[in-house]
DNA sequence: TCTGAAAATTGGTATTACCAGAAGGTTGCA
DNA sequence: TGCAACCTTCTGGTAATACCAATTTTCAGA
């Protein structure tokens, strides 16, 4: 028998053992496993069983098997597990500058009035939410998901609510901007109609520079909620790249 | 056998007629399937294959097995969490045109040494997958990933790998970049090699526009290939989009 | 040194057998 | 009559074995 726990479905307890090793780096990228016989005899289980747990990595996409040849790695396990667990606030808001300022600048092209008056009522909502002490900042996503919308594109408005999770999933991001808010480090209004006019005129260009506009300006209100020394490293790096790719772009 | 296409491991061919059943309606959820000696006899396999057929289902989450009982219905295929379901290939390009092109911007900003020789020995192999008529088209991906890394943002790589993630999830994606490949359409060495060699340089424009026009190509690709009256209406629909952004961003 | 065929290796599948847990019916006692 | 214990049967769990097919390696012969 294998190791693990015992109970039923011996395959599951080899196929853990298995993916245990591949995490470990014994049998890195490439390599190829030992043959199912081999397995079977390592492990003390019936050929059977090893290629039952086999199959279960296949089906993750661990392995891939080759008729006569071998079972291959094909990835690690973990690598696709969690790469958003670490996130921090500052790369976030980086990522959103790049992205959201090319989704604005595709919607310019692509609302309709519908979306405009839905934006502009959305723009409404953040500033009751900043009068509320207590509010939330709902109306700001919804804001911003609603301009990815607006690309006509599933998939930019997919990757664009990817991102906004990744804030609440990655507990640093999530400190950070909880800290920010707390230090009255709301969504500027005029950043937002800025965008919204942009919007309005049907100009990519213009929406895609407020976008990026009001993204920097979240980007300095994050640094200035930066205050503990174990952030100031990632603070003093974020800035240092900025003004590296702001020279280099300008 | 089974009924799908019979090429290697009989067990899949069986899952994916087992699949197929299940989102057809017949056992619904929570629903037991027939006993694995009794669908061996139906489909005529072997009672182990039809255990590795019902283990991938398992891995999937589509069933339980219970000792003794049978195996239980838990989820219907595609009932998944999956908001990106129905991206088109030409919306998933449009997204990786406008994402991308920033990472590689900003990866060239960012990039060391040790990258660009990754990103090199990346370029290298999809010339080699171009030879193989039976390869697949890892090196590419392993290539635009390779960029997003090079951001040195954990959130921008979160974000392409998602959206080259939809590309599998999504059923009428997928069909439609292998009918490209099938049909000869494939990665082109050159337009990586300019997006490499705007990196060595650390110019973020030129490889913003080189990632760019890549991208373009690979759209031009997918709408070559699409032929289907299906897809002809999300072809010109994407056509008139594009236009409509070039004209606007000019 | 190169080539090609044979041999060894490896996965693919089928058979068979027996064990263990679950389910349902049957029997026997209260 | 009703309930509980038992037993039969069904179902998955695992092992052992045999043979096929594709691949890889080895090695003899050119």
């Amino acid at each position: 028998m294998a190791n693990g726990k015992s109970n039923d479905r011996l395959y599951q307890d080899l196929a853990r053992s298995l993916i245990e090793e591949l995490s470990q780096g014994r049998y890195p990228i490439g390599t190829r496993l030992p043959a199912e016989r081999d397995l079977a005899l390592r492990y003390d289980v019936s050929r059977p069983t090893v290629r039952e747990a086999v199959i279960a990595l296949e089906v993750q996409g661990l392995v891939e098997v080759r008729l006569g040849s071998g079972a291959y790695v094909k990835r690690l396990p973990g690598d696709e597990d969690r790469p958003g667990f670490n996130v921090t606030a500052f790369e976030l808001t980086e990522a959103r500058l790049l992205f959201e300022g090319e989704a604005a600048a595709l919607a310019a092209t692509q609302v309709n009035d519908a979306d405009i008056a839905e934006i502009e009522l959305l723009v409404q909502r953040i500033a009751e939410e900043n009068q509320d002490p207590n509010g939330t900042e709902s109306a700001d996503r919804e804001f911003h998901l609603a301009i990815a919308r607006a690309t006509r594109n599933v998939a930019v408005y997919n990757a664009i609510v990817h991102l906004w999770d990744l804030r609440s999933t990655s507990p640093e991001a999530k400190l950070l901007h909880e800290k920010a808010r707390h230090a009255q480090i709301k969504p500027v209004v005029e950043e937002h109609t800025a965008v919204l006019e942009a919007l309005r005129a049907r100009d990519p260009n213009a929406a895609r520079s407020a976008m990026r506009a009001h993204l920097s300006a979240v980007l300095e209100g994050l640094l200035f909620a930066t205050e503990e020394r174990a952030l100031a490293e990632a603070r003093k790096a974020t800035q240092v790249k900025r003004e590296r790719y702001a020279r280099a772009t300008a």
